[in-house]
RNA sequence: GCCCUCAUCGUCUAGAGGCCUAGGACGUCAGCCUUUCAAGCUGAAGAUCAGGGGUUCGAAUCCCCUUGGGGGCACCA
């Protein structure tokens, strides 16, 4: 088989709008634009919208969209097969004229009884070719029923079909077992077997990246070069994704959509990074890669063979990894249309930007995604906090002493020349000696009544960021509360 | 039913005959750090390399069978 040293590298990315990308279709994406990167060659996009009743509104938009989000551009396209029927006809007439297809009249009716008889019998599922072999009545007569009919592709009786498989190797096919399968379809728009291949055929594709579930239809590809006198690409089939269930991924796995993951608060390239790791690995030890470093390292001779499942805590790890690395501007920039957008009503919007700025530095390092940012954070914006009274109770601390420290604390802060973390933590770190407190029950005292969380940020940056006037009137409030009857 | 394919810790994986008493990562557990939570650090548990036969001085690695998983067999892609 000649190889394409020579020539440069096309690949092409061909979904089908009938639903938004997954997990799996953004993985195969991926795959080919990292060889094509990485060979400096060409990403085409091409958009397999053949079937017209399967049809979603906004897919196309939505693949587009993860493409970008994701920084996986495209060199040429996107095409859509919608507008090359023309080319699809053509070559379906060719064929015909070439005797290598065939008119079939059945009724999807009787496919439909034909298959269950054969599935009733235990035999496979096969198109019994009674259109094949019509007579020239026969033939006439149909033709002026107004039956609008199919073409079919001529399977040669026997032989087998060797196909070269850059990531499986040679798999061979038997091809008495395939059927004449339906090249153009009655309402004149091709099925995928024809499309894609007059399409990679005259878009130049070199090599064919895409899902292992194609594999078992290669055989027909080939064939279909092979009747056209055309030059096959080179293929390779891609270990798929599996759900948590260990079946093919699919809308029923819930979140599979690649723009879920964009809302809840998953970094563009925490998901690449991790995509990228989905059945490919450069060694047994790297696990971060930065986008360069994926296209300079990715082969497929280091893709692997098996379905991997996707394993959503490791992405969050990673998400956590990258949420970390970027710079405080960088993270604030993205953690904004989160707050804006998920942060309870009654904060006042538009949000005070330099307030934003001072909280964020809080919760970087502690967000396991964008997402978390709204709630980690609320209490810094609400004026009233709501909390159970009981939280105040740090570790068994008793009520007359909780309040007794609340009150001292109080004084001492309603005193306090300066509000911020050092003269804060000069404060009431003393206070532990004084009232006979660990640490960690004073502090944690305080940063309940403070912020209405046993859980937050550092107490003094909190009080610090949170100011003066939110932090003794919530200090009262607790003090009302305390006092209150349980 | 038939065809194809895959098979290393729960998960992602390293491993292309001796470096493997199988390495890393996530997760889990424990400890350290510490005002809480995270983060970080250290450590532990976790895989009879699906099972059985070969080949070989030697097999996770090669071959065969079995089993299990996955995919395909549409006028869907």
């Amino acid at each position: 088989m000649k190889t394409n040293s020579e020539t440069q590298v096309r690949v092409r990315f061909a979904p089908s709008p009938t639903g938004y990308p997954h997990l799996g279709n953004i993985r195969t994406a991926l795959f080919n634009w990292l060889f094509a990167r990485h060979h400096g060659g060409k990403f085409i996009l091409r958009i397999e919208d053949t079937d017209t009743s399967r049809k979603v509104e906004g897919a196309v938009e939505t693949i587009l969209d993860s493409l970008r989000w994701l920084g996986i551009t495209w060199d040429e396209g996107p095409f859509f097969q919608s507008q090359r029927l023309s080319q699809y006809r053509e070559v379906a007439d060719k064929l015909l004229k070439e005797d290598k297809a065939y008119l079939c009249y059945c009724s999807p009716e009787r496919l439909e009884t034909m298959r269950h008889e054969q599935s009733e019998q235990k035999q496979p599922p096969k198109y019994d070719q009674r259109c094949r072999h019509l007579s020239q009545e026969e033939k006439t007569r149909l033709e002026n029923s107004g039956i609008a009919p199919v073409v079919r592709f001529k399977m040669p009786p026997e032989g087998e079909m060797l196909c070269h498989d850059m990531i499986r190797g040679e798999v061979t096919f038997k091809i008495g077992l395939l059927d004449d399968f339906v090249i153009l379809k009655s309402d004149g728009y091709p099925t995928y077997h024809l499309a894609s291949i007059i399409d990679d055929h005259f878009m130049n594709i070199t090599h064919v990246l895409r899902a292992d579930e194609w594999l078992s239809s290669t055989p027909k590809h080939l064939l279909l070069y092979q009747a056209l006198g055309w030059q096959p690409p080179q293929f390779a089939h891609l270990p798929m994704i599996l759900g948590p269930d260990r079946s093919k991924l699919s809308k029923r796995h819930g979140a599979a959509a690649l723009t879920d993951y964009r809302e809840q608060g998953f970094l563009p390239e925490a998901m690449l990074n991790f995509l990228a790791l989905l059945g490919w690995s450069l060694d047994d030890k790297t696990e971060i890669f930065s986008r360069e470093e994926l296209v300079k390292h990715f082969s497929l001779q280091r893709v692997g063979k098996s379905a991997a499942i996707f394993n959503k805590d490791k992405l969050e790890w990673m998400n956590g990894i990258y949420l970390r690395q970027i710079d405080l501007e960088d993270f604030t920039k993205r953690a904004l249309p989160f707050l804006d957008e998920r942060l309870p009503t009654e904060v006042k919007r538009p949000l005070d930007n330099d307030y934003v700025k001072q909280v964020m530095p809080l919760v970087q390092e502690r967000a396991k995604s964008l997402a978390d940012v709204p709630e980690l954070t609320s209490f810094f914006f609400l004026d009233d906090i709501e909390y159970d009274t009981s939280m105040l109770f740090v570790k068994g601390m008793e009520p007359q002493i909780a309040v007794q420290t609340l009150q001292i604390a109080l004084e001492k802060l309603e005193t306090l020349s300066a509000w911020d973390i050092n003269s804060l933590e000069g404060t009431l770190r003393p206070l532990t000696a004084d009232l006979d407190l660990s640490a960690s029950k004073l502090f944690g005292l305080l940063r309940t009544a403070t912020t209405g969380r046993t859980a937050a940020p550092p107490l003094f940056q909190s009080m610090a960021t949170l100011g003066r006037e939110k932090c003794i009137q919530r200090i009262k409030k607790a003090l009302q509360k305390l006092n209150r009857p349980l």
